[in-house]
DNA sequence: CTTTTTGCAAATGATTTGCATTAAC
DNA sequence: GTTAATGCAAATCATTTGCAAAAAG
């Protein structure tokens, strides 16, 4: 896929927050932009440090804040690892991970999963269903060896 | 399944650190018991209010590093919730989990997951996978409302 | 103008760590 | 006896909160 434009993110964005009234500013602007554009997943911590030559004053608080907001808004996804970090990730469309029980490291992994039964079973006890999503526990690369 | 007695659970447990060269003490074994008889998920903070009545001092630390242990022997899963708590989990044989985005509850479901196709990707990428689990995020019963 | 967002600093709360003591083997 | 495991208290560290100031609509 080619990479979007600012202008283009920035587009996107600002629809969606018009739509529930929120208002348009530029940290969630630029906490936008720079996770859609990461091209791993990334830390609240490390969206900090790389933004804060450019941005100085743009505070924890508020990208811990936003980046709840685009996880809601559906543009990133928020996957809880083991070691109880958080990462944001910017690939919205379906897909999976592995997580290393080890070094707590966060890979993605293409593939169809059919968990049709599952879901099912989750309606049945009165749980609404949002999204499904495999976690792979185990060892990476680096840890196996 | 009938309640397993507690020499039964400290045999088990018994067995498996000896294979180790690990040593069984009675932290151990408490902790271990009250998690196998736990009928739901327990956090760490809750095995040890529970069991701070029958043995005082028995101090977090310990229970931190016991359900670690636990989880690693395979007796336990540790499951990780959005809002970065942690549960560990008695039930072993293959199940899923429900995680409310709202309230961070988690529930069990059971049913079948086709996930081959992951797996082999996974193992393509040199990671070593241990264990599948499918995570439904949604709203649990009570905050759908 | 009015209300939401931000930034800052302080608070929180789960988990970990260091180290002397205790218990397994 | 030796060595691993425990308890305790202090430390860590990600995340949250309160509140006055700034920015959006």
């Amino acid at each position: 896929m080619p990479t979007p434009t600012d202008q283009h993110l920035d587009a996107e964005l600002g629809t969606l927050l018009r739509e529930r009234g929120l208002r348009v500013t530029l940290p969630r602007l630029v906490v936008h932009r720079h996770v859609r554009r990461a091209q791993a997943h990334v830390t609240p911590e490390q969206v900090h440090s790389r933004l804060a030559g450019a941005h100085p004053g743009l505070s924890p608080a508020t990208i811990y804040s936003t980046l709840d907001l685009l996880d809601e808004l559906g543009l990133v996804r928020r996957v809880s690892t083991p070691r109880g970090h958080t990462v944001y990730d910017a690939r919205t469309e379906p897909h999976h991970h592995l997580v290393c029980r080890r070094c707590g490291r966060v890979e993605d992994v293409d593939g169809a999963v059919e968990a049709d039964e599952v879901e099912a079973a989750a309606r049945a006890a009165g749980f609404r269903p949002e999204r499904a999503e495999v976690q792979l526990s185990g060892l990476c690369r680096d840890c196996a060896g």
